[in-house]
DNA sequence: CGAACTTTTGATATCACTCAAGGGACGTGG
DNA sequence: CCACGTCCCTTGAGTGATATCAAAAGTTCG
């Protein structure tokens, strides 16, 4: 009779919206919780190039997959909330072709690629969960290329604020129309590819035509509905952000 | 006492580049080839928002991913080549977050979601290689962030015109230093996320600094050393490229 | 309280977009 | 074989968006 743990209830949101999962699998996944680690902001918790025998899956705080430019700069392609993992396919291929870095202070449980191995292939049903989990990672990569690619930076910030906000409150992070999101302005420009003079003046439109507030780790959508517009956010993409 | 044909050839050389399929494997790669159609250029296949009951494999020609702005912008996510799936985790979506277009005149082998995943399950080994496969394509996408969101037009365009000839190169449809990429500028513009008229210019400076010669649908490197720096391109990509 | 980091501001430079139009190339029908 | 349309590539001029540089103001934290 072991009460599942707030950790394990997070994970199974993602893995299993619809909590279908039996409790055998259910204990599986939560004896893969037995190496919980705190880290602190900016950490490089794995680095390009390296060949890391261990997975992380956030529990708290934020975290992204980033790259590192000869030319100097840095590009944040992946935002990792509680919840999300850092996954297991990287394993197939000799070296991690991007880094790993938090953002936040927060918490992970690392999980051996053997021992996630073994629990994918456990169970169809949790086989079915993982792919699911990076296909909608996929498709969140797709949504950024066209982001980065067609749209205005005033778009695309807005864009990326939607779509933050949609997966914090996703998990819990945020109610209503705010929720806490720390990140520095530096962080949202490797991000969304501005300058990061050109993003706070980019903030500073939006929040002037009273879209947002954005400040002291705390995002509040004044007009979600306006916001969206402005962000040209598909109904079928929040769908998809909450889909898993 | 089977031949194998050059359609399986292909996609042998993208799942099993060393060759460690056994027949049975191979016997059960070649029985899904069964259902071969020609399609023309500027086609979709599939559309934004459909959920297609089958999985498309490039046999012959270009194709691409590609998402459509409610700003009239179109936005080419992921180019698709000879030996590349169009992949069966879609199907664990109620809806296509993208559309499939081909860009040239060419051959796709049509097959059913149901049918690949009878695939996957049968062997261990191709379970890995499908994985292997779409691990590969989440770099590449990782890559194009990274590029979009920090390079500028020129390292840009020289970037993603070195991809597509190591990957030509790969599945045989260049050798040396030329190859045939009989893609539109505009098709190039969606990519690089420039404007026409401004890729347009792009590629004029390239040519000037007597790096390459793009024209009549062939691509020739007159310089690969130099047009790789411009490039900003990372050997470490090139190997990722040429993995599988 | 001071050091380091983050946000903001101002001024200027540049990259890339838009609009508009002229020249190929290629295919089709007369 | 020529005339014509269509699509693609190219050019020019003008504008707008975004980067860069430099420095001030605000914030966090030891």
């Amino acid at each position: 009779m072991t009460r599942t743990s707030p950790d394990l209830t997070l994970w199974l949101r993602k893995l299993d919206p619809d909590g279908r999962f039996d409790g055998a699998t259910r204990a599986l996944l939560s004896a893969a919780l037995d190496d919980i680690r705190p880290f602190g902001a900016h950490q490089t918790l794995f680095h390009e190039g390296d060949r890391p025998a261990e997975t992380i899956l956030i529990l708290e705080g934020l975290a992204c997959r980033s790259k590192e430019l000869p030319s100097g700069g840095r590009a944040i392609v992946a935002f990792l909330l509680p919840g999300d993992l850092c996954n297991g396919d990287l394993a197939l291929f000799p070296t991690l072709d991007h880094s790993l870095r938090t953002l936040t202070p927060g918490r992970a449980a690392y999980i051996p690629q053997t021992r996630l191995q073994r629990l994918e292939a456990s169970t169809q049903a949790l086989a079915l969960a993982f792919r699911r989990a990076a296909a909608q990672e996929d498709a969140i990569a797709r949504e950024w290329m066209a982001n980065l690619a067609q749209r205005s930076g005033r778009t695309r910030t807005a864009h990326l604020l939607c779509e933050l906000f949609v997966r914090l409150r996703h998990v819990g992070l945020a109610r209503g129309f705010s929720g806490a999101l720390p990140l520095t302005q530096q962080d949202l420009s490797d991000a969304t590819g501005l300058s990061v003079v050109h993003l706070n003046r980019v903030l500073q439109g939006l929040r002037r035509s009273g879209l947002l507030r954005l400040g002291r780790g705390t995002l509040e959508i004044v007009d979600w509905r306006r916001l969206a517009r402005v962000a040209e956010l598909a109904p079928d993409y929040v769908e998809l952000l909450e889909a898993a």
